[in-house]
DNA sequence: ATTATCTATAGATCTATAGATAATGC
DNA sequence: ATTATCTATAGATCTATAGATAATGC
C-alpha cells in the first residue's frame, strides 16, 4: 500500500490552499515565485506577502524557510552565477594558450552563457541589474561575478594575441585593456537580458551571432573569427554540444 | 537696495531647515536627490520620505511639485535620454552614406554617449536598468530609447557596408541583423554604467577605447577602424569636440 | 517528537490628502 | 492673492515574532 505512488504524504500542517506543485520543495517554490516578482516589479517593490501569495502559503510561513527577502535574493544570485563561473574556469584551464585556441574557447564560453541567459526562466539574469544587489550583503555574488569577468578578460587577451590592433601607436589608444575587455565581453553577452526584456522570445535569439560578436569585439580579423567558430564546431561535435 | 544681490527673496512659506542650494529650483533639487537614491537603493526601496529628507523639506511638500514617485522617475528618464536621441538623429541626418563616413559617425555617437554616461552625476544611466521602468507608465521613455537603438543599428549596418563578414555562407549565420546590432551597440556603450557601478571613477574610463570597440563589434577591419577614428578626429578638430 | 504550516498581531513604516501658515506680489 | 511650504493624520500597508495546530515519524 504505502509503496504505491500514494501522493507522497507530507509532514507538517497542510497548507490552507492545496499545493499546486507538490513535487517541488517549498524552498524552490519560494525561489521561483520570488525570482519572477523581483524581475518584474523590482526587489524593493516586492513584498513578502506577494511572494507568499504567489507560492500559495501565508506570509509568515516564508520565515520558516528564509530569514527574509535578502536571503532569497542572495540565494537566487549565487545559484545563477555559480554554474557559469565553474564552466568558465574549466574552459580556461583546458584552453590552449595560442590565440586560435583561446578564441575558440571564448566563443564556446560566450555561447554557453548566452544560451543559459536566453533559456533561464523569468529572465533571471535581470537580477544582476537590481540596484539593491550593490549592497555588501551580496558580496559573495560579486566575488564570483568578478571571477567570471576575469576569465572573459583573460581569454579575450589571449585570443587577441600579439597581433591585431596594437600595430600602430595611434590605434593603441583605442584598444581596451584586460579589465575593460572583460567588462565589455560580459556586457555584450548580457545583451540577451535586454532582448528578452523588450519582448524577444528565447528562440528568436541567435546565440552564435552574439558569441561571434564577442570575437569581433576583441579585434581579431574576420577570417580569424570564422576559424574560431569552425574550430569550436569541430571540437564540440566530438563532445556533446551545450548549445545547438 | 532691492537691485543688489539680496539673496533672492522667495515666495512661499520658508522651509523648516534652511535651503542649502537656493540657486537650484526645488523641482531640480527633488530630481537630483531622487536620482541618487533610486540609483543606490532602487526605486521601490526609496520612500517619498527619504527623498524629502535628502532635499531638506517635509515629505508632504513633495506632492506640491510631483504627483508621486512615478512622475519623478518618468521625468528623470526622459530628460536623460532625450538629448542622446536628438544628437543621434542629427548625426544620422548629416552622415554620408558610404561605409567610411557612417563608421566615423558611429564612432562619434558612441563617444558622445559614453562620455555623457561617464560624467553624469550619480551614474544616472542606472535608471534604465530598473525593473520598474518596464511598466507602460514609462512608454514615452521606451519609445525614445527605441529610436536611439534604431539609429545605432542603422549606422552599424551602413558602416559595415557590403563587404566584411558576409563573404562566406558559413560566416553569415554568425552576423547580427540590424535589430541585434543596435541592441548590441547600445549595450556596449552602456558598459560604462557597469564600470562606474563597480567603482571606476569617470576619469579612468576610456571613451575612445569603448567607441572603437563598437566599430570592431560591427565587423569592420582594424585598418577601417583606424580610418574611422582618424576621419572623426579630422572633422571634429574643425568643430568643437564634445569629448576630449 | 518533529515538521511545516497556520492565525494573530505589534510596531513600524509609507502614501496621499486636508487644511494651516508665512513668505512675496500687487 | 498667490505661492511654497508646513503640521497633522487617516488608512493602508509591510515585516517579523509568538504561539497554536495538524500532519508524519518513531
Amino acid at each position: 500500500m504505502s509503496t504505491t505512488s500514494q501522493r507522497a504524504a507530507k509532514v507538517g500542517r497542510p497548507r490552507a490552499v492545496s499545493d499546486t506543485a507538490p513535487e517541488t520543495s517549498p524552498r524552490d517554490q519560494i525561489l521561483t515565485a520570488a525570482a519572477a516578482l523581483f524581475v518584474e516589479q523590482g526587489f524593493g517593490a516586492t513584498s513578502t506577502r506577494a511572494i507568499a501569495e504567489a507560492v500559495g502559503i501565508r506570509q509568515a510561513s516564508l520565515y520558516y524557510h528564509f530569514a527574509g527577502k535578502d536571503e532569497i535574493l542572495a540565494e537566487l544570485l549565487e545559484t545563477s552565477v555559480r554554474p557559469s563561473v565553474e564552466i568558465a574556469r574549466r574552459l580556461l584551464d583546458e584552453a590552449g594558450d595560442d590565440p586560435a585556441a583561446a578564441a575558440a574557447t571564448l566563443y564556446e564560453l560566450a555561447l554557453i552563457d548566452v544560451d543559459t541567459l536566453a533559456k533561464t526562466p523569468h529572465n533571471i539574469g535581470t537580477l544582476y541589474l537590481l540596484p539593491e544587489v550593490q549592497d555588501v550583503r551580496y558580496n559573495a555574488f560579486h566575488s564570483e561575478r568578478d571571477q567570471l569577468q576575469a576569465v572573459y578578460g583573460q581569454l579575450g587577451m589571449l585570443a587577441r594575441g600579439s597581433g591585431a590592433a596594437s600595430d600602430t601607436a595611434e590605434a593603441k589608444a583605442v584598444v581596451p585593456d584586460g579589465a575593460l575587455l572583460g567588462a565589455a565581453l560580459i556586457q555584450l553577452v548580457e545583451v540577451v537580458i535586454q532582448l528578452r526584456r523588450s519582448g524577444a522570445c528565447p528562440e528568436s535569439i541567435s546565440a552564435p551571432a552574439i558569441a561571434a560578436s564577442c570575437l569581433r569585439l576583441i579585434g581579431i580579423s574576420e577570417p580569424a573569427v570564422a576559424r574560431a567558430v569552425k574550430k569550436y564546431s569541430a571540437s564540440s561535435s566530438e563532445q556533446g554540444s551545450p548549445a545547438d
